[in-house]
DNA sequence: CGAGGGGTTGACGCCGATCAAAGCTGGTGG
DNA sequence: CCACCAGCTTTGATCGGCGTCAACCCCTCG
């Protein structure tokens, strides 16, 4: 729970150009999909793509810029600072998603300040474009509908698995959550390190270091080449996860 | 976290008649705010008006019925059942939210059970109206990401508020969030039962109940008439809840 | 080489889970 | 009217998990 202020978290980003998104080939899987390949021809203000480095700022909570980021590759993280300086991560985000919807509602700005995990591939689109081409094709609507829905799922399944039940438990639960954004056939992960764990789970770094290095130990979790890739014994961790939430 | 499976949740509901939505004089306050008053003369499927009793199921996880609901007055508890039977309280919703909402998405049913904690006066809606609606009235739309939104602020809340730091503080951030839903000017709650309050605290009866008996020893919670009615001390207990979480 | 950040480990004490039992309240039937 | 019971709340005793403080290891970087 209580940790100090400490990053300093800098604009480490990389522009990297203007988007076409009528040509983009991985369209299908963002916000814009279910849109012709010619709605992006008359676009007033042009999305623009970046790559943020681990922990740079996508945005930050209160401010009110006027955009929304769609994430084609790596994690996000969502993450609420109290005013003592700790912080509890509310949300991880992967390929797909979208982040910063609020801003949709107008008014209040950014719930959440959002934070690279990985280096993050991403497209901030400017909210008038988003609203325009809402009011000109409004299966758009249900694109952003079923992107909320994600985000809504995505915080009660935190706050049943990692919220609940005994810390080795919420634990085993992030492992497996991690596993899940893998598009990788086994399942391997980049473990996050130890303070972000702490902060997603609730508990301290020096519990989550005694529950991971024992998974270590005990093999469920396993170093799978010279770097932070690991692979982890999905059913055992699951029967491990099981039994306790008993 | 544990406690045994034992409420059979009965049917207990008692229907109050067919709606007229365009002459409803709350619905500025409701979901289909913003349509004008002729929009629901060629509606299909009627909106039914219901009174649920306490602990009275208005859907189960993972049914398929084909409607939403919106609270008019009370209050409705989102649960989730662990396969052991123990269960989660992942929000509470009061007047003038709407719930089911996953519905609209197709598929999968809804998330959650939803069930009334005190007596909910509620509108059904049928999928068909809300969908026939939405396509002849966009702005229907915004009404339906603002209300998905309000679930996701709640979540969060949840997450940050109750999902984190010593047993007091969370019970204590659950009293203030209740005092925010009663309309009356004073900070009078109605106290949910304990058995509730320790499944959204995520701690157990007990505890819940040593913190709330702790409370009304210190004169921080009132008893305020003969009925089960109190008055907390919002000052107080924000000053209590705020150093905690230090 | 030293400094610093992240991870791991140990010792200790407290919060809260667990088990058990005793009030309290409202409802039901004699 | 009282006895009785079921459900809810409160309280106590005990014990384990986890927070806290502190040290140490390992690696990278200046």
């Amino acid at each position: 729970m209580s940790k100090a202020l400490k990053k300093a978290y800098c604009a480490d980003k990389e522009w990297l150009g203007r988007v076409d998104c009528g040509n983009c080939h991985i369209r299908h899987l963002m916000l814009f999909s279910g849109l012709p390949d010619n709605a992006f021809e008359n676009t007033l203000a042009p999305v623009d793509h970046f790559i943020f480095q681990p922990n740079a700022m996508l945005y930050e909570a209160s401010a009110t810029d006027p955009y929304i980021y769609s994430i084609r590759r790596g994690l996000v993280k969502l993450l609420h600072m109290a005013p003592d300086g700790s912080q509890r991560i509310v949300r991880i985000m992967g390929p797909g998603a979208t982040v910063g919807l609020a801003m949709l509602d107008g008014g209040d700005g950014y719930r959440h300040s959002a934070v690279a995990v990985s280096a993050a591939d991403v497209c901030r689109i400017p909210l008038t474009t988003v609203k325009a081409l809402q009011s000109e094709y409004p299966q758009l609507c249900q694109q952003v509908r079923e992107r909320l829905q994600e985000h809504l799922d995505r915080a009660d399944e935190w706050i049943i698995a990692l919220g609940t039940g005994p810390a080795r438990g919420r634990v085993i639960h992030l492992l497996l959550m991690m596993s899940n954004f893998s598009t990788d056939p086994n399942d391997d992960i980049e473990l996050l390190k130890r303070e972000d764990m702490a902060a997603i789970v609730g508990t301290t770094v020096e519990t989550v270091s005694r529950i991971i290095a024992d998974l270590k130990r005990r093999q469920l979790l396993r170093k799978v080449t010279e770097t932070n890739l690991y692979r982890c014994d999905a059913e055992a961790l699951r029967a491990i996860a099981g039994e306790e939430a008993g």
